[in-house]
DNA sequence: TGGGGATTGATACAGTATAACATATCACCT
DNA sequence: AGGTGATATGTTATACTGTATCAATCCCCA
């Protein structure tokens, strides 16, 4: 299994891609790609870093008439309703998924891990299973029933473990 | 791999030896395991439930003098540092390590894994290892250092799943 | 045409966490 | 005893993250 999100590629396109096939699985699924949401879906995709909301809020601002919380938020919940971003519990903050043309949107299946740099906030995703989370054996012996999961790694990503390690 | 939480079990007996261990550990370590400290650890002790820093802040206030935000904070800082709990990121919440029986202080290679339960937030946890995270594929394969890791899903507890099972 | 669902705007507030500075305590050295 | 530094606690204020609520708007369609 590999991670998507350190090593070059042609970003522009990574972008254009990614717009491109929200549309078309929101036109699939009866969902209203709004402009509001994809200027948020926008905004986290410029970066495969984590943003806050408020971060998101401060960018959508920038424009001089007001942006309130509930906005952002609004929006947030629907790219996630989507599947179209994830949030990383880690940081309280969001990023964009990066697998988007690996798995279906409804795909329960899609445990998505992350790889997440403290030092730039990049984030990596790498496609999980269930197998192998750790979490599926201890819930099966004890009858817990699994809802969602959260598989999250915090450390340096290649970039910033070139220069200085420590915080 | 089983996980420790949901079974029934002699629960005082429970409390106490995880003070015991808690008071030896800490001397072992050189950490003044101060009552503000062990107040704090034995309101996590309580239940097997995550717990927010102001829940335990509003018990311990319960006796009249007022209690700051920060109080609590530092100290869940000491027992998170110390290894007496972990944080239930999901949650925004705290626990009580489960297994300090299993691992020493500063045994990096526990990697917990946390089942939670969504309704009456009970959590139980299992000890995952860094071959079964789903991670460390990924992470040896993009170069990136891993230093934390979260392992956790939600749910429902098997005594919870019995009875109704919707929100 | 007008009713109903979904979306957005706006205000206020709730919940989580930390910054900053003062004070207290204790071990240790002189 | 007195000074000194490390650690811990008290206190106030504030920053960061997320929701509740109600009003206004838009759009599709019976
Ligand atoms: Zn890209
Ligand atoms: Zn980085
Ligand atoms: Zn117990
Ligand atoms: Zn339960």
């Amino acid at each position: 299994m590999t991670a998507l999100g350190f090593e070059a590629h042609d970003h522009s396109g990574c972008i254009d891609d990614a717009l491109e096939r929200a549309e078309s699985r929101c036109h699939d699924a009866k969902l209203q790609f709004t402009p509001a949401r994809r200027r948020v879906y926008e905004i986290l995709l410029q970066g495969h870093q984590a943003m806050g909301a408020y971060d998101i809020l401060e960018i959508l601002g920038k424009g001089g008439h007001s942006v309130q919380p509930p906005t952002v938020y609004r929006a947030l919940d629907f790219l996630l309703r989507a599947g179209l971003i994830h949030r990383i519990e880690r940081l309280n903050a969001y990023a964009a998924c990066m697998l988007l043309a690996d798995h279906d949107a409804g795909d329960a299946s899609h445990v998505p891990a992350f790889l997440i740099c403290r030092q730039c906030r990049t984030v990596a995703e790498a496609e999980g299973d269930r197998s192998t989370d750790g979490l599926t054996d201890a819930a099966a012996a004890s009858g817990f029933v699994v809802e969602t999961r959260v598989v999250e790694a915090e450390g340096l990503c290649p970039a910033c473990s070139e220069g200085g390690d420590r915080p």
